[in-house]
DNA sequence: CGCATATAAACCCAAGTAGTTAATTAACTA
DNA sequence: TAGTTAATTAACTACTTGGGTTTATATGCG
């Protein structure tokens, strides 16, 4: 139930075939024809690739006489540019126990970090 | 229908859910019950995210008696943003050169049809 | 052992998605 | 005006997903 913005971004982006037309795009603005062409797959298809795209504020639309032209937005892409950062240093950090950052942002709680009384015993 | 990589780490993220349970891991390693408290949804409900984020290798689990710690994993994280890098230039560029595109096929009398407009004079 | 806790598995259901073919709208062209 | 091309909408099928309950399994404790 992807309500939020960045949930239909990503929903939009989970999907071979639409990031496929994305980087087309990158090449430049395109017909549905001309997009559609690579994929083995009918035009409604392709169509509703876009539908999907263009909701989650991907692509936006022009008509130039008989054709649609489709052209890549950045906006969305930015936001999750912006959002995986977040855990750069989760990537990057050698650390095998994220115990250890744990410790460094809270030096002195040994105990594990759920809310819960328990006490390892081991 | 996304067998690949990283359609299956996008798909896992497009949750708001399971970007918050993500959230949560970056503090620490956490067990089930403690993930699932702050969320209106029942434990085989949270359980499942987590067999989803497990599947996308966005986080790892390890027995400790009787719980199980959950543990973020970095890897799909840095394949998005490595992904997204591929197009900073389309949301930092403001699209210049798509406008230029843009002119040359189309006089400046046309008219937008849809979302906010992009020119700028500049 | 017997009970409590922590989590997973199995099943149901409603809603969404991805594809199809057929029909329809919109615009150019002769 | 009719015909052609571009693209979307409609109607349909099959599958997936996110949620719920209920049941099962594993571990720790008295």
């Amino acid at each position: 139930m992807p309500l939020d913005q960045l949930s239909t971004t990503l929903a939009a982006l989970a999907d071979p075939t639409r990031r496929a037309i994305l980087a087309r795009l990158l090449m430049g603005e395109c017909s549905v024809t001309a997009l559609a062409e690579p994929f083995d797959m009918s035009m409604p298809a392709v169509s509703k690739h876009l539908r999907v795209l263009e909701r989650a504020g991907l692509i936006s639309r022009r008509r130039d006489a008989q054709f649609r032209h489709c052209r890549i937005e950045g906006a969305p892409l930015k936001d999750v540019a912006t959002w995986a950062e977040r855990y750069r240093h989760v990537w990057e950090s050698r650390l095998d126990r994220l115990d250890t950052y744990l410790e460094q942002i809270t030096p002195k709680n040994e105990k594990r970090h759920g809310r819960q009384s328990h006490r390892k015993s081991r």
